[in-house]
RNA sequence: GCCGGGAUGGUGGAAUAGGUAGACACGCAAGACUUAAAAUCUUGUGGGAGCAAUCCCGUGCGGGUUCGAUUCCCGCUCCUGGUACCA
């Protein structure tokens, strides 16, 4: 009785102090509905102010659901949203879904469920639990790429790239229909554009002459999205490409079927085309010069020269690319893709056997295997010879895995004397190794860029860059060659054999692809009986019925392949300045108000994906004249991503009874996951684990000082590792300001971290301690109107620099840290004046915008903070007169000693000198230098 | 393989025009309050030696430059992102 007592009098304390104290449950509540009634974060343009466009990388709506990694990004970016808001910025911040994608089609395939459902239903999810978190999102601007609505202007641009050709002259793409009367006028001689290599020539006689098939083969040439053979990755018993992600040493990763590597007509984009100008581009942004690096070095340009070799007895040719023309004297074999034709044609007789069995195996590898495997040298002569044009010596002609079908002409002259790959080949299969560059083979091959040209006819006595001027001016004279500058980055691929994407707005007559009229978009995605490709092995848009366009002539089957998943998201973000426009993609006006995205935020995982086909579709979209700017992300930021933090139990084998991780050792134990919503700073809650699984309700445990502490490790977030935090019941336990300011204080964005809730009770304290400095210890709010003390303006002001600071570095976990010395600052000066904590409410509100929200009213204010102006920062309340100089010793620390500032440096030196400390590490003796920086410190070197 | 990134106390991290290594926070320990626990508050906390003053060691490893290096240079190790059909 006297205990039912005791807990009814506890209760109704603890509800007044619930009353009285941060009850952040209420408050995010309140304000969530406040911003969504209100439109706080609605976006128009306003021309009486500057803009600024702050953007995520909008996410794949996955069916989990949002983790924690999720919004680490999207918080950052809130933060700069709110403060440049505070600042005076008109701020569009949008979300929206990439909503295409793979793995709703395999749920598809697995459920028969439609992929749009599960999408939508992930879509409702996603938003809720963004929702949750406080965002700044202007939600009327939302766009999802699996939409008609929106994909219908997905198809428009593959529309406009169709009628595009990229003229080198102009530098720029221009018409199809500009092309065709340049043809009509004078044929293709003089034209220099972006087309295929096998491109012919003809004149405007010819062009007349064409059938209208030979001219459509001829415009495809051109096109800056067209048909070509590429090589694919095949599993027949799928009937699916597959990625080199999903292949393992030739067998499907998913059923372990046999992967070949096989020809097939997909549409690519030219990308290739704005390679130069993808090149010049990075350096208008302000990037990382990381990301930019590896653009530059996937764009990988080189320049050298093509040069093209005879056949003896035969009157094929071989085309090489090579970065160093200058060591041509030193090729002693030249080396083909097994993918090639060439290399089938060229084979003897006498080596057919050996050869073509080398030619199936090698080139069911997939490329990312042959380019890692650098151990394993292989190949096969292929019984030709080709000849050298420079000095007439005939060569031997091998097939090698180490050679890409992809790149350049997918064959290379091997010079083993100053190419490492080439010098390993030669030496296993026992070639020629003709060294042409002075200098020590000693350590085998070198590359020899500064050394002398020897041993190498007419270039001999040159140094490289003269003697690749005078090869190349040798090619050009005989014809077999020229200065050639050559990209590593490939078109790109266009199509995928899949369901869940785009239709392409194209149809087929006689063999050769149309687009549909403009009048007919969106062509929306048809409805199947399964998501599998067909018997045959078309893709599954093969199993619609009615896939046919209609045209005046009669009907015509649809192309059945979708786009890939970087369509949608090539372009989104122009979307976003006007989601619901049904005549434009977007309004002309608009765009040029909203201008480029001033700051981007995502995965640094995106950097030659993503990126780079984003910044392809602008610069087309640029040269088409419906955008004003050339590159879409002005500046960028790429955060680390979240790992997943997995706990570890440890249960003695055989037994249903578990071991602390500090006493594991003393039994024969395995190691188990456990779910790290039941575990709290790596210590087990025994109940929660009981109720964990049914299994367990009975478990034992031995225990470590009466706790159980669990192992842990850094692994992906997945469900198998239970290791998986969702916001949702952070934001349950703690609120969505702590989620925010957790995130933020977890580290640098940049950082690769793992995600542990360690540490959140303190950034959660901080929060109440800082809802404290407004109320009274009974909880009521009460600020006083006196004006602050030096000593609280001091502490404020400290804090609204390092913001003003970090906001521009993007620190943004020191910024919270610097608001924690703020408010125990404050607290220990038992600060509550309205001088104070006026401008610390807005300070505090991009990172905790619900609290920061509810106290601007308790202060008074019918407005939302959001409206507010941020602090001005004054300099002269962190003035200092005196500084406490470090005193070292031969590099050590050893005094201190605090002196005015204004001391000159020999004044400081007479001080030094004439401490106690100082004097004891002399002996008497006077320095041998004495350096003093001011404001900085003293060394002395003894 | 190639192209990027990273490594600092028991833990997350702070500090780079080269200038006091460990801010802030977690954890831990001791104390206060409490019948008790939780919560809260106070103090301490890189490692080692010492009663202490103080000294030695210390930013992944091995070198170098410098009065002074977490920071710059050279050579490694390990972890990690991308590598073209995951988004």
């Amino acid at each position: 009785m006297n205990f039912l007592f005791l807990q009814a009098f506890s209760l109704k304390i603890i509800n007044n102090s619930i009353m009285a104290e941060y009850n952040f449950r209420e408050i995010e509540k309140k304000w969530q509905a406040y911003w969504e009634k209100n439109q706080t974060y609605l976006a128009e343009p306003n021309p009486d102010k500057p803009k600024f466009y702050s953007l995520d990388m909008f996410p794949y709506p996955s069916g989990a659901g949002l983790h924690v990694g999720h919004p680490l990004g999207y918080i950052a970016s809130d933060i700069i949203a709110r403060f440049k808001r505070l600042k005076g910025f008109n701020v569009l911040h949008p979300m929206g879904y990439d909503s295409f994608g793979l793995p709703a089609e395999q749920y598809a395939i697995q459920t028969g469920q439609h992929p749009a459902i599960t999408t939508e239903q992930n879509i409702t999810r996603y938003t809720e639990q963004l929702k949750n978190i406080g965002f700044a999102f202007d939600w009327s601007k939302e766009v999802r790429t699996s939409d008609p609505a929106y994909y219908k202007w997905t198809q428009w641009i593959f529309m406009q790239l169709f009628n595009s050709y990229y003229d080198q002259e102009a530098d720029k793409a221009l018409s199809i229909d500009s092309l065709i009367s340049r043809f009509e006028k004078e044929g293709n001689k003089n034209v220099k554009a972006i087309c295929d290599d096998e491109t012919p020539i003809f004149s405007h006689l010819d062009w007349k002459a064409f059938s209208e098939k030979e001219k459509q083969e001829m415009l495809l040439k051109y096109r800056l999205t067209f048909l070509a053979e590429t090589t694919v990755n095949w599993c027949a018993a799928l009937g699916t490409v597959l990625s080199n992600d999903e292949v393992k040493d030739g067998f499907s990763e998913r059923g372990g079927h046999p992967v070949e590597r096989k020809k097939m007509m997909q549409w690519s984009m030219r990308i290739t085309a704005y390679a130069d100008r993808l090149l010049q581009g990075l350096e208008k942004v302000d990037w990382s010069e990381p990301i930019k690096e590896m653009q530059r070095n996937w764009i990988g340009k080189s320049i050298g020269a093509e040069v093209t070799f005879e056949v003896k007895d035969s009157s094929e040719t071989i085309k090489v690319f090579t970065t160093r023309v200058d060591t041509i004297f030193g090729v002693t074999y030249l080396a083909l893709a097994p993918e090639s034709d060439l290399s089938a044609a060229l084979i003897t007789e006498d080596q057919r056997a050996s050869a073509e069995a080398y030619i199936e195996v090698a080139k069911n590898r997939s490329e990312r295997e042959r380019m890692s495997d650098v151990k394993t040298i292989s190949g096969a002569f292929t019984g030709s010879y080709a000849i050298n044009p420079f000095n007439g010596e005939e060569i031997q002609i091998w097939v090698a895995d180490y050679v890409l079908a992809g790149y350049g002409t997918g064959a290379v002259m091997a010079v083993p004397a100053h190419d490492e790959r080439d010098y390993n080949f030669a030496k296993h299969f026992g070639l020629e190794i003709r060294q042409v560059i002075e200098g020590s083979m000693e350590n085998g091959s070198f590359p020899g860029k500064g050394g002398l040209i020897i041993n190498s006819g007419f270039i001999s006595n040159l140094y490289m860059k003269d003697a690749m001027i005078k090869a190349i001016e040798f090619l050009e004279e005989k014809g077999i060659g020229k200065g050639k500058i050559q990209y590593r980055m490939r078109d790109a691929i266009f199509t995928r054999q899949r369901y869940w994407g785009e239709p392409l707005p194209v149809y087929f007559k006689e063999g050769l692809p149309y687009l549909i009229e403009e009048k007919d978009l969106p062509l929306v995605l048809p409805e199947v009986d399964k998501y599998l490709p067909t018997e045959d092995g078309a893709p599954p848009l093969g199993r619609a019925k009615n896939w046919t366009y209609k045209t005046s002539e009669g009907e015509f089957p649809l192309e059945m392949s979708t786009m890939p998943g970087w369509a949608g998201s090539s372009w989104y973000f122009f979307r976003y300045m006007d989601p619901k426009n049904d005549t434009e993609f977007v309004d002309k006006a608009k765009a040029d108000y909203w201008g480029a995205v001033d700051l981007y935020i995502g995965g640094s995982e995106h950097a030659t994906g993503h990126l780079l086909y984003s910044r392809f579709w602008t610069k087309f979209l640029f040269d088409l004249g419906v955008v004003s700017i050339d590159e879409p992300f002005q500046k960028m930021i790429n955060q680390g991503m979240i790992q997943g933090r997995s706990n570890f139990v440890y249960r003695i084998k055989g037994e249903n009874k578990f071991v602390s991780l500090g006493l594991k050792d003393n039994y024969d134990t395995s190691a188990m996951h456990v779910d790290v919503n039941i575990v709290h700073n790596d210590q087990l809650n025994l109940d929660k684990f009981k109720a964990w699984r049914p299994d367990l309700a009975d478990a034992e445990f031995i225990l470590e000082d009466g706790k159980y502490h669990c192992g842990s490790e850094v692994e992906k977030m997945s469900k198998s590792k239970y290791n998986v935090v969702n916001p949702d019941d952070i934001i349950e336990r703690y609120g969505a300001d702590t989620l925010r300011s957790y995130e933020m204080f977890l580290g640098p964005l940049e950082q690769f971290k793992p995600w542990n809730t360690n540490g959140i009770d303190g950034v959660f304290k901080f929060l109440r301690k800082l809802w404290n400095l407004y109320h009274t210890p009974t909880g009521e709010f009460q600020v006083s109107d006196e004006a602050p003390s030096k000593a609280e303006l001091k502490a404020l002001h400290k804090a609204i620099k390092k913001m003003e600071e970090d906001m521009e570095n993007h620190s943004f976990n020191t910024s919270v840290s610097s608001f924690m010395i703020c408010v125990n600052e404050l607290t220990a000066l038992k600060s509550n004046k309205r001088g104070i904590l006026e401008p610390l409410a807005v300070l505090v509100s991009p990172y905790a915008p619900h609290i920061a929200e509810e106290l601007w009213s308790l202060l008074g204010y019918s407005t939302s903070i959001t409206e507010a102006t941020f602090p001005e920062f004054k300099e002269e309340y962190l003035v200092e007169s005196n500084f406490e100089y470090p005193v070292m010793i031969n590099g050590k620390m050893r005094a201190k000693l605090n002196l005015p500032l204004s001391l000159s440096v020999p004044e400081i030196e007479k001080e030094a000198m004439a401490d106690e400390t100082v004097q004891k590490w002399l002996e008497g003796k006077a320095p041998k230098k004495v350096i003093i920086v001011p404001g900085k410190i003293v060394n002395l070197v003894i």
